[in-house]
RNA sequence: CGGGGAGUAGCGCAGCUUGGUUAGCGCGCUGCGUUUGGGACGCAGAGGCCGCGGGUUCGAAUCCCGCCUCCCCGACCA
């Protein structure tokens, strides 16, 4: 059944098949400068289900959508001095507009915690006001050195929330409830991967942050990817934008502020975690086409027959396509299917169709059923429901194949060549944090032994997971 | 910024060492025909400031000088 090689190897070379499959898929292309992408309608559709599924989610948790500006006054940035610090290796700044060299430069936001706390400093005046729940949607930019397409390019898009409460307790279950009930929830239930949780070590924080939390997924070549992040900003953000609001007590007081964010990493992510030597694999919760209709050949009856496949799958809510093959040869166009990631096609074509027979493949196994014409709808939608869980469950199992405890930093270099190590965090500490780094390896986040989120990463116990990222 | 490599058709490359007619090949693209159950085949086509600027020469993709860009490996990151 396998035909030859469309792409260079998983196992020969990683990278180079990412790149091809990107290429191959029509997610992307590069763009004119240096780390731009450009999206292409097959890429964009998978990130507009993306974007729905989670801004549903954003929705649900009770925040609202907004839009605030592209640009920032280089002096916002300035305000908060581990933010500016942290982000000016990476800014974007526009010196000249309008013919004329401007008095203050302007930066292109590589995000905007500094104008929405300025205006949440505006908008809140009170206890009654909070919390505030603030979501966008948007662009940004972070000059990147090394970028790969989805993974890190110099503009990207983005979800980015932003919120403001009265206390410390509010604001922190608020970003885990983010963490959990969007993030984690979404990755695992239409992304299909499944994630460590856990918060990073102050190393990786973010630039201003006390507590940033990460779902950390793992790569079919072992290395790991953060998938999205929630950060608790204590008042660093208030302090430096005035964020203050009057208690029910009349006191003048300084809110506690969060942000969460989530990008088109994610779909880079979705490629790697799935992907096989044949293409993308899309989980059907996620795919723009769920089921593809194809004709072995152009002939009256079997695109008849193409038709009452589509439409009883489109009666029963899956996203159906046909391919009535007008576009090259069958093998042709079963091969471009598969790369595109399609979980389910059913194939029409005369042998069978003589007989009152069809063919049902499930791309996630390859596995090929002959069914009678009348049962393939109905086949073929179950498939689409059954093929979500089935690729969760083969993400967790080669996840925790190459997830292994260790007892020693020695012990953790090791595994982490290739994949995950868990190792008592009390056994890294900062020299282990620098080995690590020469090693191109980092703590990807700290749990607790059971697996659940720790308040910070000075509990006792507490587990850190090494591994080589992206 | 340090180290390595490359710019020739949409993509991938050969040609350059040793200058010489009309710059090639594979894939893709267009047209026609035959095909179609796992990347089909034939015939006919279209498509090039050989990265940019200067120099040497009767003659430069090829030799010399300068510049620009891109890729890979290292230091930062969603």
């Amino acid at each position: 059944m396998a035909g030859p090689s469309v792409l260079t190897p998983q196992n020969e070379d990683f990278p180079q098949w990412y790149q091809e499959v990107v290429a191959k898929a029509e997610m992307a292309d590069n763009g004119p400068v240096r780390g731009t992408m450009v999206i292409r309608p097959y890429g964009y559709a998978i990130w507009e289900r993306i974007q729905s599924a989670i801004d549903e989610r954003i929705k649900l948790a009770g925040a609202q959508n907004a839009y605030f500006p592209l640009f920032i006054p280089e002096s916002y940035l300035s305000k908060e001095a581990e933010h500016v610090e942290g982000f000016s290796p990476e800014l974007a700044v526009v010196t000249h507009a309008g013919g004329e060299e401007l008095a203050e430069p302007i930066v292109v936001r590589p995000t905007s915690e500094t104008v929405i706390g300025e205006f949440m400093a505006k908008w809140i005046q009170s206890h009654r006001d909070l919390p505030l729940l603030l979501n966008q949607w948007a662009n940004v930019v972070r000059w990147e050195m090394r970028p790969r397409l989805f993974l890190r390019s110099s503009e990207f898009l983005w979800q980015e929330g932003h919120t403001a409460h009265a206390s410390a307790r509010d604001a922190s279950a608020y970003a885990l409830k983010i963490h959990l009930e969007v993030y984690h929830d979404f990755l695992e239930k239409v992304l299909a991967v499944p994630t460590f949780l856990g918060i990073k070590p102050p190393s990786e924080r973010f630039a201003g942050a006390t507590n940033t939390m990460t779902c950390e997924g793992m790569m079919r070549d072992g290395k790991a990817l953060q998938m999205a992040t929630s950060h608790e900003l204590g008042q660093n953000f208030a302090r430096a934008f005035d964020i203050y609001f009057q208690s029910e007590q009349g006191q003048s007081e300084l809110c506690y502020t969060t942000s969460w964010g989530a990008s088109t990493r994610l779909v880079g992510g979705l490629i790697m975690a799935h992907g096989d030597d044949r293409g993308l694999i899309l989980p059907p919760a996620l795919a723009p086409i769920q089921v593809v209709v194809l004709a072995v050949r152009e002939d009256d009856e079997v695109l008849t027959a193409c038709r009452d496949q589509y439409d009883q799958l489109t009666a029963a809510g899956v996203r159906a396509h046909v391919d009535d093959g007008r576009r090259g040869s069958f093998g042709r166009r079963v091969t471009d299917w598969e790369m595109k990631g399609v979980p389910v096609r059913i194939e029409v074509g005369p042998r069978d169709l003589a007989q009152g027979l069809v063919s049902v493949v499930r791309r996630d196994t390859g596995e090929k059923s002959t069914v009678a014409v009348a049962d393939a709808a109905a086949l073929a939608s179950s498939l689409v429901r059954d093929v979500q869980g089935a690729m969760l469950n083969a993400a967790r199992t080669l996840r925790d194949s190459r997830t292994t405890t260790v007892s020693d930093l020695d012990g953790a270099i090791e595994v982490a060549q290739e994949g995950f190590a868990r190792v008592e965090w009390s056994k890294v500490g900062d020299a282990g944090e620098a080995r690590l780094k020469s090693q191109a390896m980092t703590v990807r986040c700290l749990q607790r032994s059971d697996g659940s989120m720790p308040e910070n990463e000075r509990e006792s116990g507490l587990v850190a997971i090494v591994a080589r990222s992206y």
